[in-house]
RNA sequence: GGACAGUUGGGUGAGUUGGCUGAAACCACACCCCUGCUAAGGGUGCGUGCUCGAAAGGGUACCGAGAGUUCGAAUCUCUCACUGUCCGCCA
């Protein structure tokens, strides 16, 4: 949630923040009357309520000392009758507002470039030189079929579309990238955990998935659970409405799990092969900092990210998004795109952002400063999607016969 | 799934004839005093949000959540959620 408070005292820098984001002012509009009308209806309310309780008071008191409360009572109910359509008014703006606070995305930092989307976001450098092939390199479903890697059909069968199966050394590979990963996050500092793969409605809420996204979400109707979209929302929500010391922070988290996304927009697109499935398996990063360290501690995670791929020999390129390809919480988000030369192109396979204190407000994750609570930064990012990592080992590691390589520095772990 | 019990501040835990309890006490924590000691003792402070205020401080809300009764509710009523124990089932 962004800071209404600034909302209010900035908003023609807010609203023009938000233009990035593609936010209309009018919303804004609203959403700053309703603030306005509540704090006043408040105001109003809790004079009233200050006379209603030491009204009461006097009320006890009189009774004690048996005196006569007919007068009293009567001020008193005449009191009480003048809070109730102030109460209905506050009620009603509170209710309002938190349905369009909700729903306005995070402020893109000032460095944001701007765009509208995906085209226009900024390539900041290529790491490792893609691989010049003497024949044709294919695809990643073509060589799954020749190393009967995959079983597209048969995951269809157990579920619906967009669900397959690994088999044999790809499932081992899987696990083993697993592990290689976390191991790597291991060594940057960040701790393991393993963590529920269902979440329930407050905490996708604290994290920026509801409720304005639930339509992405698979919902366990009877148990009001859902099934995560990403580790970042148990991770970032393990500390939810709680208040840290300056001294925890910042707090380093990574956990391999299941993700489970219904991609309800994104119909006809990557129908073919294993980049894009309602489950998909990842080893996400996410930081707790303090205001003053998420800025380092981001890019770090995203060293962090590349380095990895590096290691596996994936070439790559760093590209910081523009404020129309920005998610939802994100103020800044950089994704690491892995070159694929069957698909002869650079495929989105890291994202990392930093929401600052939108996901803190929503979750209340505070620490202590001093006497005051602030609330933390809080930072994302895949280290690596597992699905992904193995469509790119196997386009760039194939050979002409279609087998695949396994990059070495996996060797040890399958 | 069945039966019973419970849900209070960082922790333990009082408070259930409605007002003087936003909440005792103890522990933990912070600061100070005393003390030649890797101890003990004493003092003070110590929940969160919103709000008024330069600050000191004040107002208001919160004792699982929501609604209700009442001049007034942690305390009474209703609904829901969660936790624990026993039984059943089970990796």
């Amino acid at each position: 949630m962004i800071d209404l408070k600034y909302l209010q005292s900035h908003f023609d820098e807010a609203s023009q923040k938000l233009q990035k984001k593609g936010v209309e002012t009018q919303t804004l509009k609203k959403l700053q009357t309703l603030f306005v009308t509540l704090k006043q209806a408040n105001q109003a309310l809790e004079t009233l309520k200050a006379e209603q309780n030491s009204m009461s008071r006097l009320f006890g008191q009189y009774k004690r000392e048996g005196k006569d409360v007919t007068k009293l009572k009567a001020k008193v109910d005449t009191n009480k009758e003048a809070m109730v359509p102030l109460q209905e008014q506050a009620r009603e703006a509170e209710a309002a507002l938190q349905e369009v606070a909700l729903g306005i995305p995070n402020f893109p930092d000032d460095s944001v470039p701007e765009g509208a989307g995906e085209e226009e976001n900024v390539e900041i450098r290529r790491v490792l030189e893609p691989r010049e092939f003497e024949f044709e390199p294919l695809e990643h479903w073509a060589l799954a079929e020749k190393n009967g890697w995959i079983d597209f059909e048969r995951g269809v069968k157990l579920a619906k579309s967009r669900f397959s199966v690994l088999r044999g050394e790809a499932a081992r590979l899987e696990r083993a990238l697993i592990n290689f990963f976390l191991d790597s996050n291991a060594t940057k500092g960040f701790i393991e955990q393993s963590v529920p793969f269902m979440s329930n409605a407050a905490m996708l809420q604290g994290t920026g998935q509801l409720p304005k996204f639930e339509e992405d979400l698979f919902k366990i109707e009877e148990e009001n659970l859902y099934l995560i979209p990403t580790a970042e929302v148990p991770l970032t929500n393990l500390y939810h409405d709680e208040i840290l010391t300056a001294e925890a922070l910042p707090l380093l988290m990574t956990a391999y799990t299941p993700c489970f996304r219904k991609e309800a927009g994104s119909a006809g697109r990557d129908t073919r092969g294993m980049i894009r499935q309602h489950q998909f398996n990842k080893v996400e990063m996410v930081a707790i900092t303090h205001p003053d360290q998420s800025d380092a501690v981001f890019e770090m995670m995203v060293e962090n990210a590349s380095d990895i791929l590096t290691a596996l020999g994936l070439p790559h390129r760093v590209v910081e998004l523009c404020g129309g390809d920005l998610g939802f919480s994100a103020a800044r988000t950089i994704d690491l795109e892995v070159w694929l030369p069957g698909q002869n192109k650079y495929r989105e396979i890291s994202s990392i952002s930093n929401t600052r204190d939108f996901q803190a407000r929503r979750a209340k994750i505070r620490f202590k400063d001093g006497k005051k609570n602030r609330l933390v930064h809080t930072l994302n990012g895949s280290a690596l999607a597992v699905g992904r990592t193995i469509v790119a080992i196997m386009e760039n590691y194939q050979n002409e016969d279609g087998s695949i390589e396994i990059p070495e520095v996996l060797k040890r772990y399958m």
